[in-house]
RNA sequence: GAGGCUGUAGCUCAGUCGGUAGAGCAGCGGACUUUUAAUCCGUCGGUCCAGGGUUCGAGCCCCUGCAGCCUCACCA
């Protein structure tokens, strides 16, 4: 509510300096009603983005030093402002929308005595709108030389630092619409994250995949190692979880003869925070029937190909500390090929591999030696691969939900999709053999600690195999990362708007 | 969950050996019809993250807590 009108009063004792700076505001707020304008703004039609206006006038350009030249189109424009600067009977206005900046002068004879009334109530901060002519001021900058002033909305909190902007990290994620506006990059970034996630979801649909949505809320969560977070559904009397995978139920559209299925859509797990990791994240999981693991290597190739030109992503990304070459197409490297390269021991003799782990401190005693082998592989592999690499052919004992490749069990036809060291994707050729699946569900959940094998076995899932799925590959991105390699991004926090953080006491 | 770093005005940051809390920006008043983080003159502005402790005296030293960042672990 504002205050009473007392222009020019500042000697408020209402404590503080920030209620001082939002006593000047609310002044001017008062004013502004005061000459007959709503301070909230009204409906603004007709208004050009910024750039396409910066555009129009780029042909006009004058250098510095010229006389300035004011009678070019009339333009309309509305925005937020970021800078002012007032040389006498003239303001200097810099005006942002989303799509750019742009200099306005409001030269008080040209604008006339009621506009410039209006003028001086102006804040940083606040939105305008501005008709005026296109041109070039005498300094060589492209300005719109204001005829009308709409006022369109106060802003009554002080701005961040004209120059520097938000810099604190967590004031930048715990007050995003402020980062968006002042942070360096900030609005394109996440504006190339839309772009992405359209340049996916187009991908996909050209190639026949209908995106569909799977339920969020399970009575158990299955498709991937990871706990899930507990909820309560109040009438039903009824405990859910929220779900850490798309899998199953798109598994089961592939039974219900759906053929080609999407979702790209927020997944939530129960594990810990870090640069690379989210609680809530968006993944994106696609199954192709009568395909396999090859034909979804094709498909990431062409998702991420997609998304790279969607965002503008040049062909070599500085990502991680690396440089990363983006050309197509990926290198392929067997699983245990990789491991021979890199640790330089014969992968098929599981003594050596366990000798080889526990030289570099990984714990072998009494673990199948597929895991330790996975172990080893994290610790050395994953490490090596810069530009982006598609890993294939994975042991079968730490890939439950995969098919084994055909005459030999011991493999897995899997790939992952590294880049600078960070997993991208996941595929299978699907494992549609119910009675196979059902047996590595139970030794997966024998493995399980008490907490976790509340991830119980998905009968109704094994059913749905049983009806008969078709052979189908299937793949999995974590978009969130995908946007982090586009756009160079070393923390998944600056690609998710509203990143989870421990509340404040405010 | 463990370790390291950080927290000072609305914002960006200084703050020496433990001795009265500083600057720029923003704000307010004034000058300026071509400014570019405008400039110039004047002026207002503090729960030094919170709570304890040591001390004649703490922004500074000690302890506890909170939050963020980084590394590690679980995970993708």
């Amino acid at each position: 509510m504002p205050p009473p009108s007392s222009p020019s009063g500042h000697d408020s004792d209402s404590g503080g300096v920030a209620a001082a700076l939002e006593k000047a505001r609310r002044d001017k707020l008062a004013r502004i009603a005061a000459l007959g304008h709503d301070p909230w703004g009204r409906r603004f039609d007709g208004a050009t983005p910024i750039a396409t206006v910066r555009a129009a006038g780029e042909p006009l350009r004058r250098p510095p030093g010229e006389p300035p030249a004011d009678d070019g189109p009339a333009v309309r424009v509305a925005g937020r402002i970021m800078l002012q600067r007032s040389a006498g009977s003239l303001v200097f206005l810099d005006l942002a929308d989303r799509s750019g900046r742009i200099q306005v002068m409001i030269g008080k004879k040209q604008v006339g005595p009621e506009a410039w009334q209006l003028a001086d109530c102006l804040d940083l901060g606040d939105l305008v709108g501005i008709d005026g002519r296109l041109g070039w001021s005498k300094t060589g900058e492209m300005t719109i030389f204001a005829s009308a002033l709409a006022f369109l909305g106060k802003s009554l909190e002080t701005p961040p630092d004209k120059y520097h902007g938000l810099v604190d990290p967590e004031q930048k994620q715990r007050q995003r619409y402020l980062d968006l506006i002042h942070g360096e990059g900030v609005r394109e970034r996440f504006m190339a994250r839309s772009r992405i996630v359209a340049a996916v979801r187009q991908t996909l649909t050209e190639r026949g995949y209908l995106e569909v949505e799977g339920p969020t809320l399970q009575e158990s969560a299955g498709g991937a190692a990871a706990r899930p977070f507990s909820t309560h559904h109040n009438a039903l009397d009824m405990a859910l979880v929220l779900r850490i995978a798309l899998e199953l139920h798109l598994k089961r559209l592939l039974v219900g003869g759906l053929e080609r299925v999407f979702e790209l859509g927020r997944v939530y797990r129960n594990e810990g925070v870090s640069p690379r990791h989210n609680p809530e994240f968006t993944m994106l999981e696609a199954y192709e029937a009568y395909g396999d693991y090859t034909t979804m290597m094709d498909l990431t190739e062409a998702i991420v190909a997609a998304a790279a030109v969607a965002a503008g992503t040049p062909p070599v990304v500085r990502w991680m500390g690396r440089d990363v070459d983006l050309a197509r197409p990926f290198r392929r490297v067997r699983y245990d090929d990789l491991l021979a390269e890199v640790v330089g021991c014969d992968p098929a003799d599981p003594g050596a591999l366990a000798a080889a782990a526990a030289a570099r401190g990984i714990d072998t005693t009494g673990r199948h030696p597929d895991v330790i082998k996975s172990d080893l592989f994290e610790a050395t592999c994953e490490q090596s691969l810069v530009a982006p690499t598609f890993v294939i052919d994975y042991p079968a004992a730490i890939c439950p939900l995969t098919k084994r490749k055909a005459g030999r069990p011991e493999i897995a036809e899997r790939f992952e999709l590294y880049v600078a060291g960070m997993e991208l994707a996941n595929a299978y050729t699907e494992l549609n053999d119910p009675d196979l699946q059902e047996e590595l569900f139970r030794t997966q959940l024998a493995g399980l600690p008490a907490e976790e094998s509340m991830a119980r076995m998905d009968h109704d899932f094994l059913r749905a195999l049983r009806h008969g799925m078709p052979p189908a590959g299937g793949l999995g991105i974590g978009i969130d990362r995908l946007v982090m390699l586009l756009t160079e991004s070393s923390s998944i926090r600056d690609v998710i708007l509203f990143p989870l953080l421990r509340p404040v006491g405010d």
